[in-house]
DNA sequence: TCCTTATTAAACATTGTGTATAATATTTAT
DNA sequence: ATAAATATTATACACAATGTTTAATAAGGA
């Protein structure tokens, strides 16, 4: 969220970086990319970079803010969810699988791990927010319970890439949260 | 697994460098840890390091392998697990539980996803052994549904962690098994 | 148009990398 | 115990990326 206008120069220079740095994504992983490298690609003066960014990861992170605002953006337009959770799984599986290229970058087995269970958490929020009638017994168990759904779909969408996004949004929006359903009512 | 015989002065060397990286990756994570670091810490001649390792990563891969090693040997050690994924999942949990050092680090949130879930796929494959009676009418739901049950035990064993250890390895046992046996009961 | 500000090229010291050499120290086998 | 084999060391080197600074130039906003 830009604080007030900017810059048109300072915009297109970021917009350039960020493209250049999801393109050398796409060959290998953030630990082997040089600030040198993203700023030759983009033809960007290094100088420049630094006055924008840190290093590559908070260039890197600024890229994650963006994709998870899309997200919020695509499920705060919807219809509210109070009473599917299966519409809310399929509307965001469906914005990942329009934004493939972004997604595959984010989402992988070499992406951020943290940055993929904030987004499943936001999922997991909602499903919870409708279970406030249960008064779980033992939060510790309720805890490590939501931990395993919440990695759980980091894993299935992980998966569900590996296989080049065979099954169709739908599919996959209806196993996850028949899965999500079974094992939340584990919490007693 | 070492060749033959290795030379005392190199078995040395090998235990200094993975003990520094070890002591480092307590502080930071593998990315932001030099070759040169490692290397004085453990006071080893850098030449020394290439001599036996291509970079940090490489070390890292070593010791992970190390500790695959000995969870299979403690694993196989044990009364055959033939009837009782419980038992499975208690004797893994506390040889973590008896390792935290190195567990917290290689199985943290900022460790390598890759090798956490090649850990978990040990203990799915073990349950799904025991389910050969069924016959998945869905290949590609079942991979979805695996995924989600290896993915879900890395997500319980690192907020498991987040907690200190809070439960004791059979609780967080049982309520792996539990989780892992309801949802593999989704293929059908 | 004029003022402001972003970008640029260039240079710099610093740091880590990967390799090579010869001297030294330690181990292994006899 | 000694000799041969080999691992480790200190040192040096060229190379590359980092992070910062400077003055000149270019482009934007009012």
């Amino acid at each position: 969220m830009p604080e007030k206008k900017e810059d048109r120069r300072v915009k297109f220079t970021k917009i350039f970086l960020k493209e250049s740095l999801i393109d050398l994504l796409e060959e290998k992983s953030i630990f082997k990319i040089t600030i040198k490298e993203i700023c030759e690609k983009a033809d960007i003066n290094r100088a420049t970079f630094y006055a924008h960014y840190s290093d590559q990861y908070n260039l890197l992170e600024s890229i994650e803010e963006e994709y998870i605002e899309k997200i919020l953006n695509t499920i705060d337009q919807e219809t509210n969810y109070a009473d599917s959770t299966l519409n809310l799984v399929t509307d965001i599986l469906t914005f990942i699988y329009e934004n493939k290229k972004m997604s595959r970058i984010l989402l992988s087995d070499r992406g951020d791990l943290q940055f993929q269970k904030r987004i499943m958490a936001l999922v997991h929020d909602n499903i919870l927010s409708k279970m406030k009638d249960v008064e779980p017994s033992n939060l510790e168990k309720t805890a490590l319970i939501s931990s395993f759904v919440i990695s759980g779909c980091v894993g299935v969408i992980q998966k569900w890439f590996d296989s080049n996004l065979k099954s169709s949004p739908e599919d996959v929006a209806k196993i996850i949260s028949d899965l999500a359903s079974v094992t939340l009512n584990r919490i007693h």
